[in-house]
DNA sequence: CAATGCCTTACAGATATCTGTAAGGCATTG
DNA sequence: CAATGCCTTACAGATATCTGTAAGGCATTG
């Protein structure tokens, strides 16, 4: 089914259960393990360049932050930049993360072909998972529903930048001379304004503090 | 070492690996796992009346809730409760939690043993916690800064009250009016206005907005 | 029981937030 | 090029927020 598979994991349990479970569980000629975004990038480039490319990446979405500093610093970069070398790559998010609208645009941007969420049978759901790819389907497990994440209101930059200043404690005024400062537009407090009220409207917040926090809990800023 | 372990965790991987590491590292005649809180103290509690008590404890402290409702609901209300029927019982935390000052209380609150924090090496450390507790002593990812934990402000009934309603959009005359119908004092408009301006203080905050961003971002409400 | 400290409350004033209206700019369409 | 829709901006007015002051209540202390 599938010859070499790669794994990016930070946490030391999950990433030794997935390589136990599919030790014992399936049969792969070669397995490799990562703890690290940058060093399973480094292995898949190497990899491909010798000929020998992974046919399978099973990647968590959050890796710890330390010391020693990364270039790709998420689950998503690393989907990103692996993407970009090698298109055919399949891949299996295994993450924690049960925002459906994080994980539609996982299977809409960058056409992973299964998603696990970590939880109780996520052993059995990856296996599982590999059977469906290796059957040419994809995976999502049952407890995700897709169809909530329809009709996503995009925040785009302006509304972010608002957005974080708000959540910082900035008055609309600061808010205001700090767009004029970086030259960005608009920038009045009247389009500051309209931009802050259509949000309301959006996600059903009454004022700034309900809207910022909202947001956050959501993990959009 | 210990003679009678059990493991409470939800997640299959990292229960998994628990069981797995603790087989082949240690030397213990049994090892039980749960996946629920509830399943875990009823299995600790018939231990306990028939004479075969556990002596380790090795709980999460987040658990994902799903359609099956449960008693206890996360690992401080296992912990809690495993206290009582079981105070000298020893306990290992392993968690995501970094937050120094959640951590410090359940060795304040609750005499834990070890707190060790999922990461690169918790299987490890895990290891290593339970030497330490064999030898009498207690252990605490190295990472985790319980001095950072000192002189933490307590937020109160009321201030819990407050920033919640803030957090949802009301505003200072409706939480004035929503204090009174439910008999809680001080309810005046001056007193909410105060309690705020002392968490501005506090936290570092310039405005409601900032104070309810910074406190959901500290996991605080 | 007077003095003290702390909390609650009322009130006032300066800003900030939020909504609504209206005018002008700009790109698109017929 | 007139008409249209959409966005930006200015402005106004009603509330809400935030700070500061002052008075009264209450428990504690000597």
């Amino acid at each position: 089914m599938f010859q070499k598979v790669l794994i990016a994991e930070d946490f030391q349990g999950d990433n030794k259960s997935i390589v136990d479970t599919l030790k014992s569980e399936l049969n792969i000629a070669e397995i490799q393990e990562e703890y690290y975004c940058d060093k399973a990038f480094n292995r898949l480039k190497a990899a491909l360049n010798n000929q020998e490319a992974y046919d399978l990446l099973i990647t968590d979405l959050s890796f710890k932050e330390n010391h020693i500093p990364q270039k790709l610093t998420s689950g998503v970069a690393l989907i990103d930049a692996a993407r970009k070398v090698q298109p055919d790559l399949r891949i299996i998010v295994n993450s924690m993360e049960e925002n459906s609208v994080k994980i539609k645009s996982l299977f809409d941007t960058y056409h992973i072909n299964a998603y696990v969420c970590k939880g109780r049978q996520s052993l059995d759901e990856l296996v599982k998972a590999m059977h469906e790819i290796g059957n040419g389907n994809t995976y999502l497990s049952p407890q995700i529903d897709l169809n909530t994440a329809k009709n996503v209101f995009e925040l785009d930059e302006l509304d972010l930048f608002i957005l974080k200043n708000l959540a910082e404690g900035l008055s609309k005024k600061e808010i205001r001379y700090k767009l004029k400062k970086e030259d960005l537009r608009p920038n009045s407090e009247s389009a500051i304004d309209k931009r802050v009220s259509n949000l309301f409207a959006e996600f059903g917040a009454k004022n700034s503090t309900e809207l910022v926090a909202k947001l956050i809990r959501e993990g959009l800023i």
